[in-house]
RNA sequence: GCGAGCGUAGCUCAGUGGUAGAGCGCGACCUUGCCAAGGUCGAUGUCGAGGGUUCAAAUCCCUUCGCUCGCUCCA
């Protein structure tokens, strides 16, 4: 698909996110916030969905790692033994005349020059541009003071504002894991190797969200911190690795449209010795769902330090003493949610005024659309993660026992699973409403229904239907969304 | 943060100084035996927001917020 395409494709589903609920642009009726996204009800139930497959996957169905729900505020000093503090500050400078922009630190270096502090008293330093400083791209010294981005969201404890009651929000969740891991340690009875799961908001001052809810300010991480004894984190990091895009293939993601990127050694954090990102094809370009890192003993090793409280982990086996390694996939759930949306998001030709079975086909963006056809749209989530499984419709609203027999088996599958009812307008246009919210099944209950207890199940991919008892739907269903 | 473009009904958009519109969608009712069907009726809205010019502003000017693209950034 060409990339106009791709763009339009995009419009198409974010048009298609604001009617059906799925996503809202934050605080609308007030003209908006920049890098902030509301979830409506079909939004909110795909981001449980992905959360709850996280979680089952990472938690329950594990022996080794627990849970976690961390405080978004914590104690500063949190932050200045992560290095956020610090190196969240990129100090910025603009080049008057030809605008273009550069990192204060970055420009110095590229001339072999050092970022300078203005002398003064005042009590926060103020960078400043060294002599010699000038434009790379047009050798202009008209260059603007750098102004230092702090990018992680400022607020106070207490009602009291000043620099004793600072606080922030929480730039990432892995520092709520590192600072409880002591007591988390003491209550599960878990040993190294274990791991602690959480989910959560973070919150990042973005200097330009884009891309839809790709780069947004505030966001939901699903963060593991693995454990692991000194020398063993090559081993685990490389199974966790696999394990990690195994489950996007669980959810839905395809295996061609994902990618690793594997960082080379000069890119790598100092204190990591791996990183590999998980990629996804997005329309607006690959670009990363989770980052995958072998972070060694820096996180432990650094509150360590500043807290004065030891990290250390006794090893009852082999009565060695050190503080573990870690190795951490960091996913983000907004990110997710958006690749489910773009992978799901399909639209179809489909021949108008057939009888039930049609077959949709793709559409050719190249080619007219065929006489005798329309557009569907339909989005194909995993039924694992689409944000209502079935909806049910009686066949007539106008026949009371039709209603009543439909409202009986609905009743019985929403215990179970979420589920729509819908008794209005024409069946063919419940069905199709239903595609455009991803819903992978529709149960029609019929005049046939009445005399033997069968429905109409249609699935929304292949627009087919089969006829078969109440008594084996929930079976059926379950074959589908639970596997 | 810089540059360019854009902002009108839920969605897609028309409307260049003089009574705010269309299609789709949405709601009610009727009809209706399985794929966006037909009929009748109805609600759409401070034309992103604020200010200015004008007898008169969706339209012209300024500011601001938001969106898109490019630059930058992405720890």
């Amino acid at each position: 698909m060409s990339e106009k395409n791709q763009g339009s494709k995009l419009e198409a589903l974010v048009s298609l996110c604001k009617r059906r609920g799925f996503i809202f642009q934050a605080s609308e009726i007030y003209g908006g916030l920049n890098g902030f996204w509301d979830y409506g009800p079909l939004g909110a139930e795909l981001k449980r969905n992905i959360k709850d497959a996280w979680w089952r996957t990472m938690v329950r169905e594990r022996d080794d790692v627990v849970g976690l729900d961390s405080a978004i505020i914590q104690h500063p000093r949190t932050w200045e033994a992560s290095g956020h503090l610090e190196g969240f500050t990129d100090p910025m400078v603009d080049c008057r005349a030809c605008k273009k922009r550069y990192r204060a630190d970055q420009l110095c270096e590229e001339l072999g020059l050092k970022l300078e502090f203005e002398t003064g008293s005042n009590a926060e330093k103020k960078l400043k541009l060294p002599d010699g400083a000038k434009c790379p791209a047009c050798g202009s010294k008209d260059i603007t003071a750098p102004r230092a981005f702090n990018l992680m969201f400022k607020t106070f404890v207490g009602p009291q504002e000043d620099t004793s009651t600072v606080a922030y929000l929480r730039p990432e969740t892995a520092q709520g894991i590192f600072a409880q891991y002591n007591n988390v340690l003491a209550c599960s009875r878990q040993k190294v190797p274990f791991g602690i799961a959480q989910i959560g908001k973070a919150f990042r001052n973005e200097i330009n969200p884009r891309n839809y809810t790709f780069r947004s300010r505030e966001f939901e991480q699903m963060e593991l911190e693995f454990f692991v004894k000194p020398g063993t984190d090559a081993e685990w990091h490389e199974y966790w690795v696999a394990e990690r895009l195994q489950w996007y293939q669980r959810i839905g993601l395809p295996e061609g449209r994902l990618h690793r990127y594997v960082y080379g050694k000069d890119e790598l954090a100092h204190y990591a010795s791996a990183c590999v990102d998980v990629l996804y094809d997005f329309p607006f370009g690959t670009q990363e769902l989770e980052g995958i890192a072998a972070r060694g003993d820096f996180d432990l090793g650094r509150h360590q330090q500043f807290s004065g409280k030891s990290m250390e982990y006794f090893d009852q086996d082999t009565k060695e003493k050190f503080v573990p390694h870690v190795v951490e996939p960091s996913a983000g759930t907004d990110r997710i949610a958006l690749a489910l949306l773009c992978e799901a998001f399909h639209e179809e030709w489909v021949p108008t005024s057939d009888v039930a079975g049609s077959q949709p086909i793709p559409v050719d963006y190249a080619q007219p659309m065929p006489p005798g056809c329309e557009t569907r749209t339909v989005l194909r989530f995993a039924p694992c993660i689409a944000p209502i499984k079935v909806a049910v419709f009686p066949l007539l609203k106008n026949k009371p026992e039709l209603v009543s027999k439909a409202r009986g088996l609905y009743d019985a599958l929403r215990k179970r699973w979420s589920a729509f009812w819908d008794v209005a307008g024409a069946i063919g246009r419940r069905y199709r409403r239903q595609d455009e919210a991803g819903t992978p099944f529709g149960i029609t209950v019929d005049f046939q229904t009445l005399a033997d207890d069968t429905v109409t199940l249609r699935a929304r991919d292949s627009m087919q239907q089969i006829r078969l008892p109440i008594a084996d739907v929930a079976a059926k269903l379950a074959e589908a969304i639970e596997t």
